[in-house]
DNA sequence: GTCTATATCTAGATAGAC
DNA sequence: GTCTATCTAGATATAGAC
């Protein structure tokens, strides 16, 4: 054969990385299968052994990147006692902010994932809800789970679309100090001062 | 003259307003220059007596939401002392899941509004500091302004991604729940119980 | 599996008649 | 100011050679 067994599987893992980069940067409509298979080194034409759509793709994708977010946002019995506190810092971070490439789809692509088939979105939700019983069982609030999350999703749309750098900081460090106050110490975000 | 002194300014606001409900349920670059036009009962080759280009039109659009929203959540010296918590019930509604063309821009075109030139994005700043200042004082908590812009925005994205009604109202309930928790009483988004 | 070429469609924007 | 017609560019998707 002409390729190797594996050369497809890792073609597609090529494309679904790039991919996922591309679009959390400009939004998934906004680029198109040309420029996706040019960042892999491959023509547009090839796409179609790969996916049977460009919708198609747009599923994959978001559920490959959903699943890796849980998985790091839920932790695991190893994870440590400020977990939580951890990930927000993360989060709720400048790097977050300048660098959508490397974050969390929802702040950019949340809006297109709220216009997907319901496949998509159940997706989502069950990947959401394994963050969601983490948190709030870490915390002890019931309702830290999906406010934490809502919190760290808003405060990187909003550090995004403001243009002074320091506004951008501002939001970011006042979502930070909020959720201080309203955890439990051992959950704050920041190490405690004595 | 063929047409009134006013008719021009009719119709450009006619189309700001049906621009900004389509913009806010199916994405500003989704919708085409034909659509919109049509939506107030022209057609295509007619927009361009109105705006320069279809960007101009996103700032016009991006400029009178923000101006909008702020002035209703910034509230003037006659709001009453719960008016952020009446904010918050509002947003924090099924109601406002439900109908995004009504709603508040940032959860929908947030994403689009990162991607957008120095204008908007300063425009948007200018308008979000508004209602951050404003909420800050009348909370007595200088994060507070900040902090519960990210969570309303935030919560709207996630209501919208998931699939399911009942996550949907769950994750606003836990989220004004949440808030009700952080804030002093008399700030709470529902009456407290006694 | 990937390439080039192409069919088809839609978009933003312009030109000229009314 | 609005219309129809059109230019140009870019998109998704397919066909057939290698």
């Amino acid at each position: 054969m002409r390729y190797a067994k594996t050369h497809k599987e890792e073609t597609r893992q090529k494309l679904l990385d790039s991919s996922r980069a591309i679009a959390k940067k400009g939004g998934f409509k906004a680029t198109g299968v040309d420029a996706l298979m040019a960042s892999i080194g491959l023509t547009g034409g090839a796409f179609y052994s790969h996916f049977p759509s460009k919708q198609a793709l747009f599923e994959a994708l978001v559920q490959q990147e959903m699943d890796n977010s849980s998985a790091m946002l839920a932790g695991d019995k190893d994870s440590p006692d400020n977990h939580v506190a951890k990930c927000l810092r993360d989060y709720l971070s400048s790097f977050h902010a300048a660098n959508p490439e490397l974050g969390c789809v929802l702040p950019t692509l949340g809006a297109e994932i709220a216009q997907a088939g319901p496949e998509v979105r159940s997706t989502v939700e069950a990947a959401l809800k394994r963050t969601q019983k983490s948190w709030s069982q870490r915390t002890g609030d019931p309702d830290a789970g999906w406010a934490l999350i809502a919190q760290c999703v808003g405060a990187l749309v909003l550090a995004r679309a403001v243009e002074s750098e320091r506004t951008r900081k501002e939001i970011l460090a006042a979502s930070r100090r909020f959720l201080d106050k309203a955890l439990p110490a051992s959950h704050a975000s920041a190490p405690p001062t004595r």
